[in-house]
RNA sequence: AGGCUCGUAGCUCAACUUGGUAGAGCAACGGACUCUUAAUCCGUGAGUUGGGGGUUCGAAUCCCCCCGGGCCUACCA
């Protein structure tokens, strides 16, 4: 880029950061030693002990760094909002508290709003009543910006003129981080409810463990994957859909509870729902079930809503939810009844599409689908949009389920259930199939038909063989656990899109 | 992928319905101001109106194509 590409305001800051240099002053320096933060600052003054008699310094003596968010310049003296990692803080520079020249000829003509600062001095209490660092002892620049920074202006009540532009945002998601200071809190909650599960499955015992994301066959859920290729071993590999099958064979090997969080990849369409990559946690524990996996659900998502707000209710869309407490379990055939009076449960494909093509005129279902798509069609239609209240939806039928143990007593179900909050998935989980002839022959079904959807991709291809062979070696009943954290900070932190609780969503590229 | 909708100065927005020299606030620049805080006051500059084409004497405005975003639908969790 040539400088006659730059706009008025960048080709301009470029030159104050020559003069900068001519005048011998480093515009990126190395380090500045920090020693306190805005808002500890503006928690911890005490007027009493701290504010100065006139004319003398503070007693309270400060370090601190962050970037400049707006100037007011009154000739001899300024006040400037220093924005660091916590919040915001005023800060108040003398002409005299600088050597030499440097407030004419440095501070007023060379540096701008949006450069990062490093100031040392008191705090003290200004006629107005805000808590304010002087810059008495040092002031440096640690960082000039050759880019205008957006400037938001707030007061207690409002703010004027934030940067809401999505594509914007999301494209510079540090401007946005560091002008929006509730994107911060987003992430910062993002991080706090990983760490709280984390600490739930730690202290359980369950072993934290790291499986392959680059894997020779895919699995563990339905949906399509990403291709990649190895040049070393000329093989294609694909980046993985879930960790399920790996983390079962930990179980086959003798660990009695592992769990993973991170990164799942498919390649699938985006929607404020949906992102390319997402982050799942995974965790499977040897000799239990689906049953007793519902109550430690219970307890993990109380335990992380708590951790983030100090109680188990968060208010979404209108709707106080309540994550506290025992949740209610339906069954899914129940589910459907309940909801459109009509019993499902041992009906036929052509039964359902009668019902859900007639009776429901539900728009998407067609003849040709199968059993397990069109009972699928009719939940997701009929019972999940109403499903507010955190909710246990059980006992799916197999169709659905190629993973899930068949029921110990209900014929053509699975051990299964999902979590249900304000009409979305939050957690999947079952008894898991350990029997490996069963888990053979729904592999093989599975497979044909997803052999149909793919090109070029034989039956074969798709069966996990591996695992299969895991499984001959005798893997111990578990239950298995699968929660979107994606989705579940969006609950958690009120967020409508997706893309607003991951930092870099997937967007098409600049032109 | 389909439908709807949006794209104007560094940022937030107006002008579009009804075609007539593209405006405001903040930011920037020059000046005044040593306790201000959406600082204030005086002055100045800043735009390929997302891109291309068309209609018209004349297009930010009307029409078509393309690019990008948002929402909804579909695949999916």
């Amino acid at each position: 880029m040539s400088s006659s590409d730059l706009g008025e305001q960048e080709q301009r800051r470029r030159t104050e950061r020559d003069a900068l240099e001519e005048r011998g002053i480093d515009p990126y320096p190395y380090a500045w030693d920090v020693d306190a933060h805005a808002a500890e600052i503006l928690d911890t003054f005490d007027d009493d002990k701290h504010q100065p008699e006139d004319g003398e310094k503070g007693a309270y003596q400060v370090s601190i760094a962050g970037r400049i968010t707006d100037l007011r310049v009154m000739g001899g003296s300024t006040f400037f909002d220093l924005r660091d990692e916590t919040g915001r803080i005023q800060v108040y520079v003398r002409a005299q508290d600088l050597p030499d020249d440097y407030y004419e000829e440095v501070f007023t003509e060379l540096l701008d709003i949006g450069d990062i600062v490093g100031v040392e001095g008191f705090v003290f209490r200004t006629g107005m009543g805000e808590v304010t660092v002087r810059a008495a002892e040092d002031f440096q620049l640690l960082a000039k910006s050759l880019r205008p920074m957006p400037v938001v202006k707030e007061t207690d009540e409002e703010t004027f003129y934030e940067v809401t532009d999505k594509e914007f945002r999301y494209r510079r998601r540090y401007v946005d981080l560091a002008v929006n200071p509730d994107v911060r809190a987003v992430f910062r909650r993002r991080a706090e409810l990983i760490s709280a599960m984390r600490g739930f499955l730690d202290d359980r015992g369950y072993l934290e463990v790291e499986t392959p994301i680059l894997q020779p066959v895919y699995g563990g859920a339905s949906a399509r994957p990403f291709k990649t290729h190895h040049n070393a071993l000329d093989m294609p590999l694909y980046l993985r859909i879930a960790d399920e099958l790996y983390l079962k064979r930990l179980l086959v090997g003798g660990l009695e509870g592992v769990y993973e969080i991170g990164k799942d990849f498919r390649n699938e369409g985006l929607s404020r729902f949906h992102n390319p990559e997402f982050t799942m946690m995974e965790c499977y524990v040897a000799y239990k079930d689906y049953r007793w996996m519902m109550d430690v659900t219970e307890d993990l998502v109380r335990t992380v809503a708590t951790a983030l707000h100090d109680t188990p209710t968060v208010e979404l869309e209108g709707h106080d939810i309540d994550l506290g407490g025992k949740w209610p379990r339906l069954s899914f055939f129940e589910a459907i009844e309940d909801a459109t009076g009509f019993d499902l449960y041992r009906a036929d494909a052509e039964r359902v599409y009668d019902v859900a093509a007639n009776e429901l005129e539900l728009q998407e279902v067609t003849p040709d689908m199968d059993l397990g798509a069109l009972l699928d069609e009719v939940f997701s239609e009929t019972v999940e949009p109403d499903l507010i209240q955190p909710t246990f939806i059980t006992d799916h039928p197999i169709e659905l389920s190629p993973l899930a143990k068949t029921h110990r007593e209900k014929e053509g179900l699975v051990e299964r259930f999902e979590l249900v909050v304000a009409g979305r998935e939050i957690a999947n989980a079952f008894s898991e199939l350990n029997d490996p002839q069963d888990q053979r022959e729904r592999f093989e079904k599975q497979a044909r038909r997803r052999a149909r959807e793919v090109d070029g991709v034989k039956p074969e291809d798709l069966i996990d063989q591996d695992y299969l062979r895991a499984l001959e070696y005798g893997m111990p009943p578990a239950a298995g656990l699968g929660v979107g954290i994606d989705r579940l900070t969006m609950i958690l932190t009120g967020q409508g899109s997706i893309r607003d609780v991951i930092l870099f969503p997937l967007l098409r590229p600049e032109r």
